[in-house]
DNA sequence: ACTAACTTTCAAAAATTCTTGAAAGTTGTG
DNA sequence: CACAACTTTCAAGAATTTTTGAAAGTTAGT
């Protein structure tokens, strides 16, 4: 395998990486793109690259900006703009993990809050089975919680140290 | 907000929850509506109280099952077959945790140990910046592993323990 | 072995999500 | 301002994923 398939895979196989975790093929192909380019490229350099549309790249640059885990790179005396990827995985990591709590964990921790108000006059196993489990799992959510927060401000280093103690 | 409302209200979130996590949207209502079932329920009041065909209903539940999610329940002198949710909130976190592993980070570790055989013949910067984005995804997952391995050998007890100690 | 009571399968339809590309928008330069 | 060089938007089309429902399969009881 030379180097050319090598990288043309890595950005395949991310990309399928990706889409199992809720980033589009697309947006998970670019940013793996990015990751291994040892330069910044222009969206066109990615269009030709993946072969996709102007539209399609467009988008997804921007949405890897939002995710934080792209940059815009502006390089003298030029219009064009180039794209560079975060490299440091665990800023990745902690970027994509931000992101996913504030996309996913806090609404359901709202929702479950909202939830756990409602009336305690209902004695009905129904009732009882229901306050029950969203009992369980807001216990469970403020944990993951608690616990991603503290990731997100720990340092790589530290995390590994935690991690040491954790798995002996 | 009766109990009716706010029953149908959790297996509507709980299945927004988790397409938005890899698990189709039947899939997570089903679910949620045996996670707050004071009792088994049967396919025919699933797909009663869902309002969905057979079809769907049946392949969803074979993979709750499959996830160790859901659990068949045999009534004495019955037929039918009734099927139970697993209640304890963290063998749940576990179990989906185990599936996900299995499905998604595995598949990753071992594609990135069979290009990080590559050849080191080549020098270009390609192929330096493919190297090293390959080896610190593989540490990161590597650890990401342990991690999680360790997780799912833990009780919950311990599990907060260890929590309580990395939040402070 | 036959039937009735269920469960499973799967090809086609529906729903959802992603992509395209052309048109509209923006911005630096002469 | 006018133009060229880009970037952004978005409605329509393509691709993918999910759902349906009827037919086929299974099993317990007689």
């Amino acid at each position: 395998m030379n180097v050319e398939e090598a990288r043309a895979k890595f950005v395949q196989a991310w990309g399928n990486f990706g889409s199992s975790w809720g980033i589009n093929r697309t947006m998970a192909q670019i940013h793996a793109l990015l990751l291994i380019a040892p330069e910044a490229l222009s969206a066109d350099q990615v269009m030709e690259q993946l072969n996709i549309s102007r539209g399609n790249a467009n988008m997804n640059l921007r949405a890897l900006i939002d995710w934080g885990l792209v940059s815009k790179e502006l390089k003298l005396g030029e219009r064009r703009e180039y794209f560079v990827a975060e490299k440091d995985i665990w800023q990745v990591a902690k970027r994509i993990t931000r992101e996913r709590k504030k996309r996913e964990l806090s609404p359901m921790q709202d929702f479950l809050q909202e939830l756990s108000t409602i009336g305690t006059a209902d004695n009905s196993d129904e009732a009882k089975a229901l306050a029950s489990t969203v009992k369980d799992v807001s216990r469970f959510a403020n944990s993951a919680d608690k616990l991603l927060d503290r990731m997100m401000k720990a340092d790589e280093t530290w995390f590994f140290k935690i991690l040491m103690k954790i798995i002996r």
